[in-house]
DNA sequence: GGTGTAAAGTTGTACGGACATATTTTAGAG
DNA sequence: CTCTAAAATATGTCCGTACAACTTTACACC
């Protein structure tokens, strides 16, 4: 036998998860305190922490101090997460393209923009255009896969300016949404054919299969930061992703 | 102001950090032992676990029993993670929607399955066919807006008699691709042209665009339990996800 | 009855020690 | 020189204590 001794923290966690599932202890009420549970399972506080860190780490319980324990779930969702390097990955500017910004302008915001970024109606907002191809030579762009529209909430002038130049907007933009202030990501995908003037930059046909994504990147704070809307031209492009179980 | 107190372990982790991305303690070298941080830092030992903690879930350094700390990086990716509830929303399968096996067929493995599933040429897999319809009635299918292709490895006789039965395949399935034991789910999209066969069964057009899913879930042990490929119609079907960045 | 303050209760941080278990190193037998 | 066993080393588990920080409750006071 390969059994392994299981340690006193891991069996009193399983004895704890086991009372959660079978309600006897009921979502959003409280856990015993720690200094009971120490009494009733005869362990000390460290080791009954021990246990309780791994409940909050598994979405169980919270635990406020002075406050106490509570259980928020029997459920816990499945946690599948995704890896990226940088915030280029994340946006899939990896350098085996180029992505090259086609134009820029300054667009007042109507009630549309206005409800999708979160801004007054009347705000100066940020449109980009970029057309991203495959990197053949050094510095060469290939064949363009696909086109990007890129929308962004009202900035400061100096910032603004940047962004509104063909040549500094892509750095720029990175550089000001750098991946450690992002919070939430989201993302819809949808196969679309492609209108005529997206088929002449990508150099299709009218009515090809595309992938359009629609990227929404929100800060720490829940603030939208932008939204990007990408085709992709559906023979040259495919989104791939692996997703990973925690503590797998 | 409301400058906090920053514990001791947080201090000490923000240190070991700091030496990390300094080239201090070179990645691939070990850590200081536990007991020399203490005499260091003058900590004592419990808070300098605490500390470590810190940098191993950060995906920092790596412990072990007996050996050490070895430092595996200095920039951990950046990791977003998606959740799902169940294995059902892991495969899209939703009870908003409703699932129908509208065919089961043994099929035996020639080179490309067998290299795509990691089975022996030979190997008698399984093939499931199904549509995906709206839900509009308590047991009514509405429009079918997707059709999937789901192919399983050589399975025990009871299990795959089981498989074989219209309706007792998606049960059964599910049941044994239980979410607890999923370590990894690769996936991949892409937007193609309906071929004739599919867009009949779909109610639409030939060459009809539509998002194309390939969805490959491996278990703990990484080894491959199915595959699976989706095409959806493009009209009737966005594919959305949402990414938290961990910790925030 | 409302309000502010003190007290009690609960988790967070930090110290100490002891032994268990896994790994690496060293010493020794052959 | 090689293999083995013991010793040294390092992290893992578990116990104890004390105080700090935060929350809730109780109560005196107005």
């Amino acid at each position: 036998m390969t059994q392994k001794t299981i340690p006193r923290y891991r069996a009193i966690a399983d004895e704890l998860i086991n009372g959660i599932v079978s309600k006897k202890y009921a979502v959003g009420s409280a856990l015993p305190a720690e200094t009971d549970l120490c009494v009733q399972l005869q362990a000390s506080r460290h080791t009954v922490r021990e246990a309780l860190r791994i409940l909050e780490d598994s979405g169980l319980i919270s635990r406020r101090q002075g406050s106490g324990s509570e259980v928020i779930t029997d459920t816990p969702p499945v946690r599948y997460h995704q890896s990226v390097d940088s915030i280029e990955d994340l946006m899939q500017y990896g350098n085996a393209t180029r992505l090259g910004v086609i134009a820029t302008r300054e667009v007042t915001a109507d009630a549309t923009i206005a409800a999708t970024l979160g801004c007054s109606v009347g705000a100066r907002c940020i449109e980009l255009m970029a057309l991203r191809s495959e990197r053949v030579e050094a510095g060469q762009a290939g064949r363009p896969f696909a086109l990007s529209q890129v929308l962004i909430p009202p900035q400061p002038a100096r910032r603004r300016e940047k962004l509104l130049k063909t040549e500094t907007a892509l750095p720029v933009m990175l550089e000001w949404l750098d991946a450690r202030t992002l919070g939430r990501i989201e993302q819809v995908f949808e196969a679309v054919s492609l209108d005529a003037a997206t088929a002449r930059l990508l150099q299709t046909r009218t009515g090809a299969p595309s992938l359009r994504a629609r990227r929404a990147y929100f800060d720490r704070q829940g603030v939208l930061s932008l939204v990007a809307v990408s085709w992709h031209r559906g023979d040259l492009f495919r989104y791939a992703t692996v997703l990973r179980h925690e503590s797998g």
